[in-house]
DNA sequence: CATATGACGATGC
DNA sequence: CGCATCGCCATAT
């Protein structure tokens, strides 16, 4: 309800954007919120993921939107509950994903390695946009722990 | 309508 | 590097 025009274009822009995700990368939820042009609604990003429609009658659902190859920042997978973390690393490591798991029972994942980050979508290049300002990504040493 | 919460991220200390 | 706090806003009660 009360999905303005506005929030009806977030849902299908981030549904749309996690579907760019290549097979066996990962993003985060603020790239994807970043990408969109709201770098400060990485929570809506998983707002929209978190009632992403599971019936295979939607144009986006659990099926044809990866939701599992977003992951947060940090590189863990979130969860809302007990097995659910690992439903989302075993279908990960589905797609070759490695998927580190510590005591916690917490998932981590090398965002340095599957990490998905684009300068933009290919989508969005001609719904907005002038240049991106981001000409510095990846290359070289990013975080050597 | 108001209050509390959350599949996050950046900042401050 | 870890903890606390703010921002964001759709959902739930």
């Amino acid at each position: 309800m009360a999905r303005t025009d506005e929030a009806e274009w977030w849902f299908n822009a981030v549904y749309e954007a996690v579907q760019q995700i290549p097979h066996g990368k990962v993003t985060s939820y603020g790239h994807i919120a970043r990408l969109l042009g709201c770098p400060q609604r990485p929570r809506q990003v998983g707002i929209c993921l978190k009632h992403l429609p599971s019936s295979t009658e939607e144009f986006y659902n659990n099926d044809n939107v990866p939701w599992q190859r977003v992951i947060n920042s940090k590189g863990m997978i979130s969860h809302r509950g007990p097995g659910s973390a690992a439903r989302q690393a075993a279908a990960l490591e589905l797609e070759g994903i490695t998927v580190r798991s510590d005591a916690m029972n917490e998932f981590y994942i090398d965002m340095a390695q599957f990490g998905w980050f684009p300068d933009r979508l290919p989508n969005e290049e001609n719904e907005e946009e002038g240049g991106p300002e981001t000409p510095d990504v990846g290359d070289g040493d990013r975080d050597q722990g």
